[in-house]
DNA sequence: AAAACAGGCAACCGCGGAAGG
DNA sequence: ACCTTCCGCGGTTGCCTGTTT
């Protein structure tokens, strides 16, 4: 039964399972059972610890909280920016992104994107979602990007995602001096923007693009070209607040491939 | 000083897949 | 082959705290 509504002050009894925030009696002996046993088995945890707490309750709060290898502390701007990046080719797939910041949590990447980053997006992104339903491309993206982690190291990346970010903002203004009388991009969208580091491949495609100087990819191409499209989509999307002008000639330019 | 609001984060929920019987 | 149990994941909830009015 609910002894008290949500978990502030008093902790909720339903079954015999207690619910709501974690005493530190209970966090001890969590540990201690830890220590002695190791990981996995959490439904056996409850029993063999004492704790009136069921398994996934245990689990979370060892994986979250206790587990001794956590990094506290603030995320830092070089974490952010690895977020930011494999979150572009992931989308909300947060486990697999907290493989690659060692210390860190799923829970907490996911609370630190939501928080810091979902309100600058509409919504979710529609090519994270198409990556995440598809599993053979994204199957193949994977592999094409571990390549790329082999290939270039984490400074290598960041200086590629700075460039890209400076020459997104020039081609911006390129739009924006040619279309003056059409409202401007914002903040926001270049923002958005700013959050799509991919190969230099695909960037150098994306500017063709917009330049309207591009060629049609051979056929061996098509996978890169695919997984740069899937990323556009959501560029295309904020872009059309921009220039019509602009946004007619994008989806000129997307639609025989789509 | 107090109320209202917003941000941050710990914890829960539901679902799906893997493993074992 | 089917069922049950366990585990892990992503989404969501709601409290706490700091900031603004």
């Amino acid at each position: 039964m609910a002894a008290n509504m949500g978990w502030g002050v008093s902790v909720i009894e339903y079954d015999g399972w207690r619910k709501g925030p974690w005493t530190a009696e209970e966090d001890r002996l969590l540990i201690e059972y830890v220590k002695l046993h190791g990981e996995g088995r959490w439904n056996s945890v409850a029993r063999l610890a004492g704790l009136k707490r069921n398994g996934k309750s245990c689990r979370l709060r060892w994986v979250n909280y206790l587990r001794p290898d956590l990094k506290k502390g603030q995320i830092t701007p070089q974490e952010e920016s690895i977020i930011l990046e494999l979150h572009a080719m992931w989308g909300n797939r947060w486990s697999t992104i907290a493989r690659s910041l060692p210390g860190r949590t799923d829970n907490e990447i996911k609370n630190y994107w939501r928080t810091h980053f979902k309100k600058k997006t509409k919504g979710p992104s529609v090519a994270a979602e198409k990556a995440k339903n598809h599993p053979l491309r994204r199957q193949q993206f994977q592999l094409q990007q571990q390549q790329l982690r082999q290939q270039h190291n984490v400074q290598q990346q960041q200086q590629q995602q700075l460039q890209f970010n400076l020459e997104m903002k020039g081609v911006i203004n390129l739009l924006e001096e040619n279309n003056h009388s059409e409202p401007s991009i914002s903040l926001e969208t270049q923002e958005m923007v700013s959050m799509y580091p991919n190969t230099t491949e695909q960037q150098g495609y994306f500017y063709s693009m917009l330049n309207g100087n591009v060629s049609v990819p051979e056929s061996s191409n098509e996978d890169f070209m695919w997984d740069g499209l899937w990323n556009l989509d959501d560029i295309l999307c904020n872009f059309s607040a921009a220039t019509a002008t602009s946004k007619a000639t994008l989806h000129n330019l997307v639609a025989p491939f789509c």
